[in-house]
DNA sequence: AATAATAACTGGTAATGACCACATAACAAC
DNA sequence: GTTGTTATGTGGTCATTACCAGTTATTATT
């Protein structure tokens, strides 16, 4: 990709310089730990002011790639902290990311009213429909996990079966379809054991060990627009957590 | 707390203004998903610059406190979601902050040297020694977590049992004694059978689920400074996230 | 009354300029 | 060679000014 500050491009400048420098340091351009340029030699070389310079950098250390020091200057960050802060991401995206390919056997997906607490979670009137979608999620075609979504779709919109494969992720359809934009998540995991049901789904013995990871998902304006409960094989699944302080 | 700017305080402006705001959010000046004063009011209110209105607005949205909508103005976010990004506590301030007053048994606190892959994941040489600490943490009397630290200590410093009774935190330790200040950490949470020895040691049956929890922490310069192993009784322990996008 | 155009208000981007505070390098004095 | 002082380079804070892009309110036209 390109060295240069296209100033005539509608993309913001500051993000073109911080696309520049993530792209060198993803090339190797400075070592973990080393300095980059300084503020005020960036402003020279890419012809733009320093704090459009700040910019790009706050932003570069916003995803973990770099840290600052006062007095001292600007470094890249050890390989293993250049990690984006934990993000909202969606099942098949999580797998992509660990090597792992993803897939889904859909069980069902219909209009339920579900119970109190889910219309409680999802600040919705009593008796309000919500999409139900069960799927069982595979990661090289072996069962990790039990997937039960309650979506919140507005009167004119819809999501099926076929929706799900060929965007194959439900945040994808979320997004480019209705545009509903996933922003925010809270979520809990805790230990639970299979019921005979859940052991059936996952090939596991009943009794066993599974982590349940519950999760409401907000949009872009802060609404409530899914509760997900994921029940993963305790053996197969190990969540990664980023933290800072 | 005081309403207005002190333009002679030591205190960054944009941190004074963004503590205003916040207290006002906090006091109910604004509801949730009504719009505060615009930046231009607030520039002309409190005597600053925009830039330093911009600064303080975006320090708060970081933090969630507030959300933005291009061309339409600056928003309270809905309470649930007024809270910091994920961030890196202890385990005692975890519980308390659920209302759960915590303590501990030092089962053991020693210098080892530790397995190679504890030695790998700090960062260290070969027969490193490390400080040990194995401790049984219990909410209300009831023990929830065995947990055992490997903590990178420098030639000078020392941790003992009484550093941790007195300071009641290992992190408040490592900072207020040591002047290391943890600030990120990786974790990974998964599911595991308690061992006849951990069943003891926290009460349960040999077999009972576990959450294991392991966490490697670095300090402000972002080296690796403890490396921790906790198992939570399954039944009594729900790990809570906060993601974004 | 409905519709289109315009104005006003909102957040977002960018430059110029200045100064503060921290850290390090260079230099002078002993 | 050591120590203290000064200079330099670094990130951090702040103000002023201008313009862009999105949204909403107001006004004009039909």
């Amino acid at each position: 990709m390109s060295r240069f500050i296209n100033h005539n491009n509608a993309i913001p400048k500051y993000f073109q310089l911080a696309s520049i420098l993530k792209s060198q340091i993803d090339e190797g351009e400075w070592k973990p730990r080393q300095s980059i340029p300084s503020e005020r030699q960036l402003e020279l070389q890419y012809k733009v002011s320093r704090p459009t310079v700040r910019q790009a950098i706050e932003y570069l250390e916003k995803l973990g790639y770099i840290y600052r020091e006062h007095g001292r200057g600007t470094f890249v960050s050890p390989q293993k902290l250049q990690k984006k802060m934990l993000e909202l991401t969606s099942f098949s995206e999580d797998l992509l990311r660990k090597g792992i390919q993803p897939s889904q056997i859909i069980c069902s997906i219909n209009h339920v009213v579900p119970s109190e607490k889910i219309l409680s979670r999802l600040e919705l009137p009593l008796e309000s429909s919500v999409l139900r979608i069960e799927r069982i999620r595979l990661g090289d075609e072996i069962p990790i996990g039990l997937q039960i979504s309650y979506v919140v779709l507005g009167d004119d919109q819809q999501i099926d079966e076929d929706d799900l494969q060929q965007y194959g992720s439900l945040y994808r359809v979320m997004e480019e379809k209705l545009n509903i934009i996933p922003t925010e998540a809270d979520e809990t995991l805790e230990v639970t054991l299979a019921t005979p049901e859940e052991a059936t789904l996952l090939q596991v013995k009943a009794g066993a060990p599974l982590l349940l990871n519950e999760r409401l998902t907000y949009d872009q304006n802060r609404k409530p627009v899914e509760f997900v409960k994921i029940l993963y094989r305790g053996d197969r699944y190990q969540y990664i957590i980023r933290l800072t302080r």
